[in-house]
DNA sequence: ATCTCATATTCGCCTTTGCGAATATGAGCG
DNA sequence: CGCTCATATTCGCAAAGGCGAATATGAGAT
């Protein structure tokens, strides 16, 4: 034990937690907001299991955090603490704001979120704060 | 096969290619320079084989390119094509710039390679550019 | 207490990644 | 041609990562 501590491995898991498809969908799904673990679910359209193995994986990598409502959990990014990781972040952000693919899953959730049937799934579930109308 | 291409295949590459300490090291001492591989051998200290491998990795990503010189093979970074992946390269290139222990990196490279005794494995290897005095 | 619902974790299994050791390639030279 | 040197690749193995399926946890309701 007593390895000595190098700086860099924070960093390396900052790095691997956005080198997955899914982990980045997650990421754009937050965007500034809270979501609840349910709304991944429903909107990407991928098991459970699956969607919390990712959002802890995200956690231990420190860029998201949780936040417990009941039985709801809620999952919003976390600034890093390093000047450069927080830039590197914002840009990543951005990135996937602008790609087609990760707007799809945008729409998809402003469609899922304010449909006047909601799926059976998601009754009384919490809705990210800035959909709500 | 035939399978669907996804947009964001290139861009999982590129980050997975940051998530390797070694291969963030190598980045680190290439800077704006192209450098001979055996300067990276002497320098991390780091058997050769696997900084061939590393570089092989880099270079699939495609954040790096190759120039063949006689026995000798010079590596140099490649700006990405993507306007987001080219601003985000640009801050972890910085970020490497601050970290202290890849400035002793790049430190123990200004003085391998402008030693008056240069090492035995690098008699007659070709300088990087801006160390030549 | 039980029942239900939302979420988390574990279990096998497979793929990827990283490593040292050994070996292969390929360019220059005699 | 053969020899040497710089670099690349292959091999076998161990660890990490990703997945679906099954199971566990933990909070609210009854």
């Amino acid at each position: 034990m007593s390895k000595r501590k190098r700086t860099f491995d924070d960093e390396l898991l900052f790095f691997r937690a956005l080198a997955d498809y899914t982990r980045l969908r997650l990421l754009n799904l937050m965007g500034d907001d809270e979501v609840c673990v349910c709304f991944f679910v429903e909107v990407l359209r991928v098991n459970q299991p699956k969607i919390s193995r990712h959002l802890a994986y995200l956690r231990r990598a420190g860029v998201v955090a949780a936040r417990r409502e009941g039985k709801w959990m809620h999952y919003r990014i976390v600034e890093p603490p390093d000047a450069h990781a927080a830039r590197i972040f914002h840009e990543v952000r951005e990135w996937l704001t602008e790609d087609a693919e990760m707007q799809r899953d945008r729409e998809r959730m402003v469609k899922v979120c304010c449909a006047p049937q909601p799926p059976v799934q998601l009754r009384g579930a919490p809705r990210p704060a800035s959909l709500i109308v």
